[in-house]
DNA sequence: AAGTGTCACAAAACCGGTTTTGTAAGTCAA
DNA sequence: TTGACTTACAAAACCGGTTTTGTGACACTT
């Protein structure tokens, strides 16, 4: 009867019990008007033939997917971030208990991204979207929005005042991080950072300065450099800092990939982390732990952010305004071992570093 | 008339030109039975419209959802695995060329992993999976093929020889680690493995021994030990080894996270890894290049082994037989700094760790 | 001129559910 | 005793596509 191997439809459970599917169809979703005798012999037909509704057709009828979709922007073939397999991870977590999937898209331009997600909503395979990596002006909240579908930003844009977003009190944070490392006796704290068009990017530059304002610091604009976020960005940026003739004795990075790369110039300089030069990174990836010295970081716990996000857009989907669902976490700072107190001053690591960079170039030899 | 929101369906598109929704649908597909001029009208009528058809009420009568599983096992908390990330992004490049879409799920004990199959198969959410981290004995692809229900696996189970599978040549990869170990100047190279249930540690330890064997190296029991797949594991397998009396000079470890451990335990005693110990990973996570010292590892491109995969299952959903679907590729060396000559005997490094081990316990303090 | 094909499309069935509408039988009140 | 409600279910409509079946108009044979 059925083609399709396995697939046991309401027919055959109607059938077999001698009812209308009408009934069948009440019974598995609790309606109230069946007499407990033929719910009870559905019931058993049902669990006898191992019925399970199809969700295709299900979603037909009903316009609903119970299915979610997060656009992945990949980049120029730099690699999956570690944070969002997490991110991920959490969210698929928190879908699982809900009976819900997620439906999971790459796209490795903006237009690409645009059009991934018009093809995801016009042919209705997915309910709501999560979107992540939020530019200060991100065209793809801003085709949502347009399009009134539902979604959830993990990370705000410039205006975050009307959707739903979850999103790390980022200046506040990096407030934070200046004034401890202000506390450890830093005075000259450099901040490595990336493109300002992304919205974490900026507000964690903006809380840098406003750390450095609350503590009475002067700003300098050298000490801020912006790169690539990577570990080669952070490289650059490093040697870009740790040049200038009043170097910073601190670097406060934006992500751990730029404090990596951040700390491999410090060792390719003999310089140790932690001691000579403090790097925090912000992130709380794993593999800081094991490198050498295992680093400071900020962490939010990515699989956390994953499951409220999942929450908050199911959430929006039963129809709760999305002004009433934004919500601000923060970060905490893991102490592992590459800040400490300065060793020494600006002007002695500025002449540590001359003699380094004449003796050495900076490409090839392992550090000392 | 249509209570979704910028949804407009065939009928609508029918009724626009004047004709049966049935005909709009045989334009949309291609049929030979149309007369040009009524294919015009439609198509112009379609892109005026900014007609999509549903992808719900499609599959229903094709019976196709045009979306591919894969339910990914999540350990106790460990976190994501930067290698599936990267692989899910693979697949999800892949498919987005031929308009197909990747369902992601998790699944945290060998139970739900099965029970996750299930539902997404009754439910008839896919059209097939992707299995990874096949085990020598592995429930889901056994589950599998008596469901007879599409499915391709990346990595071999104990018997793989009636499905689809694309796996890295473990054995020959890692007996070419050994010979390389070898041409540097290692008689006693240990092997740092992990839980024999995975099927590709079984692979890499038995690689492992045939590379010895090949160069006549005898085989020594002591040098192999199994750990857990991590950071941790590493640690402690290098512990182990090292601890020995007659310790090895190299290490091979099964993956990248067991050599970041293995090199961090180097680090602890003051030893250099890439001369006073060799080590070598697998997996060629990007990270390790900023390790110190960078880790030499075999690298395979798991975003490629994504894309393959995905196109094997495609190959199965077109009706290919899955036995002819079987590919096996190498990995490469990507040698980096933690591999080198021995620059002590196995005696002269027992001495060393003696005195090592004596004076320094090993918690606490930073490696010198 | 009648029979036979094609062509180009309309009409209807179908996929497998959910929801609405209809109805026989029983209960209750007046 | 009859009309009005319930109860418990059957029957049918519907979701939005695809596929099968049916059909009028024409052309082409013989």
């Amino acid at each position: 009867m059925s083609r399709l191997r396995g697939s046991v439809t309401i027919d055959d459970v109607a059938r077999h019990v001698g009812v209308a599917k009408g009934t069948v169809s009440r019974v598995l979703n609790n309606y109230t008007d069946i007499s407990e005798n033929t719910r009870k012999r559905i019931l058993k037909a049902v669990q006898e033939l191992g019925y399970q509704p199809s969700a295709t057709a299900r979603n037909l009828k009903r316009g609903r997917q119970d299915t979610l979709g997060i656009v992945i922007p990949v980049g120029h073939g730099n690699g999956a971030d570690p944070f969002l397999a997490e991110f991920i991870d959490g969210i698929a977590r928190a879908l699982d208990e809900l009976g819900l999937d997620l439906l999971v898209t790459t796209a490795h331009s903006r237009e690409h991204l645009i059009t991934t997600l018009k093809r995801l909503i016009a042919r209705r395979k997915v309910d709501g979207f999560i979107v992540t990596r939020t530019e200060v002006d991100d065209p793809r909240i801003a085709y949502l929005m347009e399009q009134k579908f539902p979604f959830v930003a993990h990370g705000r844009t410039g205006d975050p005042s009307s959707y739903a977003w979850f999103d790390i009190d980022n200046e506040t944070t990096f407030a934070d991080g200046v004034r401890h490392l202000y506390s450890l006796g830093h005075e000259r704290i450099g901040f490595l950072g990336g493109s300002l068009d992304l919205n974490f990017a900026r507000q964690r530059r903006d809380g840098y300065r406003q750390g450095l304002e609350a503590l009475g610091l002067a700003h300098d604009q050298d000490l801020e450099t912006l790169q690539a976020i990577s570990e080669k960005g952070g490289f650059k940026g490093a040697e870009t800092l740790l040049s200038l003739d009043a170097p910073p004795t601190a670097l406060l990075c934006a992500t751990d990939a730029l404090a990596i790369g951040a700390v491999q110039f410090c060792r390719k300089l003999g310089l140790q982390a932690g001691s000579d030069v403090t790097v925090i990174g912000y992130d709380g990836l794993p593999v800081g732990e094991y490198l050498d010295p295992p680093l400071t970081t900020f962490s939010q716990s990515a699989q956390e952010a994953g499951g409220r996000v999942a929450r908050m857009l199911i959430d929006v989907l039963d129809g709760k305004s999305p002004q009433s669902l934004q919500a601000l976490a923060k970060a905490k700072l893991i102490r592992r071992a590459s800040d400490g107190a300065p060793s020494m001053t600006s002007e002695a690591l500025a002449l540590a570093l001359r003699n380094r960079l004449n003796q050495q170039p900076l490409s090839g030899s392992k550090g000392e």
